[in-house]
DNA sequence: CATAAGCATAGATTATTATCTATAATTGGC
DNA sequence: GCCAATTATAGATAATAATCTATGCTTATG
């Protein structure tokens, strides 16, 4: 393959397509007409000399070569987004581009952590990508975003995870239920009770899931419901009970109250996740800085990881920040 | 910036204007016409928006922007030879290119290691890159190859280096000079020979140097020659005595012998080098786990590094071998 | 300060590209 | 097996990209 004659539009193009599962598809989202796509991915293929996607049930999934090339692209695409990025910066905006994926628990913490970054940067923009956490891991697996905030990272040599903040799992029910004024309780004692929960491969879920059978505990009455403020709000109107981040309560607690339930809070953490093969773009990483030297400031310092200085370091291994030569 | 007209063929042209240092010797080495690389090189430049050279002496010399131009599409022509390895190892041939960097003393012990290498994937093709320790450090600098064998690596936060080798540094004198005889001798006692030395930069010459301060000596009687064989083929003719890498020996010892010096051999290493910021190619992977297994092979098994086994660990933190998502 | 080496600009040509509209072929799902 | 959606192909066009030759300008250096 002579890559002479490959320019960046084409790759734009082909990592669309890609993205989109569809030429169709990728013409709108690039403003271009579909026999245009269509064309352009022809050449692509010709020039690499090896069929890059195939038709599977109407989606179009791209071949182990096209694969390789997607990765490739992306890399190179990223590259001189980040250049962008400098540029910017070398001009005396401070500016620069973020994606983040972070799985919908997170929205109570991800926000408040970019609010502050926001007013130190302002020209750096944001786009925040949420979704449960199976849309997330899909995401990650395409590499669309910079960063991640998982409870539960996925796992993989390519995965860089460092634990951020502390999320810790409580139980929660109405404030007028009866073990509302009990000054102690066993997990047990709630056998009977309904729980409300999100979906099968949410965090919290599998995190609670897993406690309970590692206690032998088996519920037999729970419902799923898929937001946490629908959870919560169902738990103040006496739907049933729920265990929930610590985190979702901080905004309005409506009439509920935490549980002192024996073995409670459950300790899980928030990861903020990165892939290793991926450059890290310059503001993210000025994001990561910002994280490990503002996050007590923006998140109470209670719940903030003790080794949080050392986030930097497991970072930022893509590009040095000076730019000398030796 | 907008990526969008940008084309790789404009990158390499950059790349070669960058690396020969003026536009008429740079579209020599593209086959190209010098108005053809001056006008790209506009183009690029108002693509940009920031100047990337300027003249400097007669020799054009990168911007703060070009510098970090060059970087970025070095990545990504990078990242595109290395897809081409892929593709052609995915085709059946185990191909790919490595360009590789070694100080002059590193010849003798390369060459071995490629000629294994070489039995076992023939159609990976190399290039040695052979110059002094300037030489290869500007090299370095400019990120011309993906590997390096160094003696004393350069330091930085971008140097990836790690121990291989042994190279222990022996004096050596004619057969017929009076010292040979001796079963045992100090330093001291060769205050008032005459001693041949590399250039000032080469390692040897600099260990050697820091290992006679440490001692509080002072050689008054030394001449530089700038080549090991030229050295070595000195002294044998009674020009003078030397200190040398052991592996020099390896080849030919004419009338030498190595004196029982007190302190020596110096005990110095190999290091295999690279850059963390560049994306290591396949082929140079494949070089790499070569060594990490088979170095004991080529070379002398007690002059191999203890962790070598470890090597590909230190490298491999590019791109992860699988293919697979998550 | 004269000269050569190197660089920039102008003008011209050829080839290619990016893109469109219109239409044909294919394919998954019912 | 047919319909709707998707993809591929054809034909056309305007833009521009890549490259050349010829020439004028700048600058390091003897």
């Amino acid at each position: 393959m002579n890559t002479r004659h490959l320019s960046f539009r084409l790759l734009q193009v082909y990592v669309q397509v890609v993205r989109s599962g569809a030429i169709t598809a990728a013409a709108r989202c690039l403003h271009l007409t579909q026999p245009t796509v269509s064309l352009q991915l022809k050449k692509l293929g010709e020039e690499v000399g090896e069929p890059l996607l195939e038709n599977r049930q109407g989606r179009l999934v791209t071949t182990h070569v096209g694969a390789e090339l997607y990765r490739a692209a992306c890399d190179v695409l990223g590259r001189f987004e980040d250049f962008n990025g400098f540029l910017d910066e070398a001009r005396g905006g401070g500016s620069g581009h973020i994606n983040i994926g972070i799985v919908t628990t997170a929205k109570y913490v991800m926000p408040r952590i970019l609010g502050a970054f926001y007013r130190l940067f302002p020209q750096v923009s944001v786009t925040l990508n949420v979704g449960n956490r199976v849309h997330i891991l899909e995401r990650f697996g395409k590499q669309e975003d910079d960063l991640y905030l998982f409870s539960h990272p996925p796992s993989g040599p390519t995965v860089q995870a460092t634990r951020i903040l502390k999320n810790p799992l409580l139980v929660i029910a109405p404030a007028d239920h009866w073990a509302a004024s009990r000054s102690h309780l066993r997990f047990a004692d709630l056998r009977q009770e309904r729980f409300l929960m999100r979906e099968p491969g949410s965090a919290t879920r599998m995190m609670f899931e897993s406690w309970m059978s590692s206690q032998g505990i088996d519920l037999s009455n729970i419902m799923q419901i898929e937001s946490n403020e629908a959870i919560r709000l169902s738990v103040a109107s006496g739907l049933g009970l729920a265990v929930t981040s610590a985190h979702t309560l901080e905004q309005g607690r409506e009439k509920l109250v935490i549980l002192p339930v024996e073995g409670f809070p459950l300790e899980s953490s928030w990861y903020l996740v990165s892939r290793k093969d991926r450059r890290m773009p310059h503001a993210a990483m000025q994001l990561i800085r910002f994280i490990a030297e503002h996050l007590h400031e923006c998140i109470e310092p209670a719940w903030v990881a003790s080794d949080i200085a050392s986030l930097v370091q497991h970072f930022d291994r893509t590009t040095p920040a000076s730019h000398e030569y030796q």
